[in-house]
DNA sequence: TATATATTGATAAAAAAATCACGTAAAATC
DNA sequence: GATTTTACGTGATTTTTTTATCAATATATA
């Protein structure tokens, strides 16, 4: 309906109100207001009603909104009420992690096997995911359908794993490797840079001993 | 000297143009222009020339930059041409990842211990780096002079941790829970949420099957 | 039932970020 | 040596994002 683009912050900031929420229903609230959620986040109120106006959600005055509501609002609108599958490429200490991670579940994605070329590591089990060989990749992902990749592996290998996964039918990349694969138009990419969060610290120390 | 504050996406992108002219010096090249980075990463080349003015990197025309004098400058500007130290809270799957990581040696901030509760992960050495029970994280933080903070444990224990860590003198923090913990002004706090990124995979998903 | 209050959504204003456009300078070519 | 080309830096412009304002409305209170 909306042909706008959501901003890309709104989608960032969503996902932590909802957690926010989750804790209010969890030690007995029935409501939330704007106001609330922006004090505890430190925002201003008002960035908080138009985030969630774009999830389609209207609250009443003098009440604020209905948490079961505003979580299911959110959920619908970041597409966590549908399930979907993900493979990982790598499965290292990040891999790992990111498989052990647990977090995820809310979000309707599960990672169903991991993929290593490393003969070390394939055939382990981590947290009930069976890691495989690099080339039963395609196979499986266009056997089971999944839409989602999650690259995890060494910067080196990123450009080819992503060509794998474009080829195998994955539509959606999260990739944790500092590279850019070229993947085509259609094809979302979600790059997550460790370091660039450690440099915005370093830098940040360094405006303030400056001072 | 310059009083302007620094806009945090400039300080997200730098890293990548970092990565990228470590590769192309890598391959043998001396020169980079900001034409070329723009192209490689699919943004604008002024945006690339004003994020690299910032760190106070002139080039020649028709040449563009020395790509050694680059890299130096942005390092130089993100404050990894200084050592630090950091602590680790929460010797998890997603704490060890973080501590085998290996990519940050290049920013400079070398993590010097891990901090658990748990008996089980106490005295254990992870990739060189030992896991103390958290009750020495304070003692030893003010003996070590520790300034950066690293929280990978459960969300519920966040708040606790980040006071601690207060406490204990450290002036910087990386949160990897979507816990905002309180903290003073004068501390500095960076969020890492994994799943705001799969938000924005899964929502952007969305919005392709609704066209 | 009338009035006060809190919170909403919508709209306007401000701020910030990204892009464009232009003049300039270094190298390459003629 | 003159001309062309390429890439630079910077100020102006546009776009996007955030913040401020305000009338409307649901609840609580008198």
């Amino acid at each position: 309906m909306t042909d706008t683009t959501i901003p890309t912050n709104t989608i960032r900031r969503l996902p932590r109100y909802y957690h926010y929420m989750q804790d209010l229903v969890d030690q007995g609230d029935k409501y939330v207001t704007s106001d609330q959620i922006a004090n505890y986040f430190g925002i201003h109120p008002t960035q908080v009603r138009k985030d969630l106006a774009f999830t389609g959600l209207i609250g009443k005055p003098k009440v604020g909104h209905v948490l079961q509501e505003a979580l299911e609002s959110v959920r619908n609108f970041l597409g966590w009420d549908t399930n979907s599958k993900a493979f990982i490429v790598g499965a290292g200490n990040l891999g790992s992690a990111i498989i052990g991670y647990g977090g995820f579940d809310v979000t309707g994605v599960s990672i169903v096997a991991a993929f290593d070329t490393d003969p070390d590591k394939i055939g382990h089990v981590i947290n009930g995911i069976e890691v495989f060989p690099m080339r039963k990749f395609t196979d499986m992902a266009l056997k089971m359908g999944v839409k989602i990749g999650i690259i995890t592996c060494a910067a080196e290998a990123a450009e080819a794993v992503a060509n794998t996964m474009v080829v195998s039918g994955i539509t959606a990349i999260w990739n944790f490797t500092p590279v850019k694969p070229y993947v085509p138009e259609n094809v979302i990419m979600e790059q997550t840079e460790l370091y660039s969060s450690l440099a915005i610290l370093s830098r940040r120390i360094k405006e303030l001993e400056g001072k």
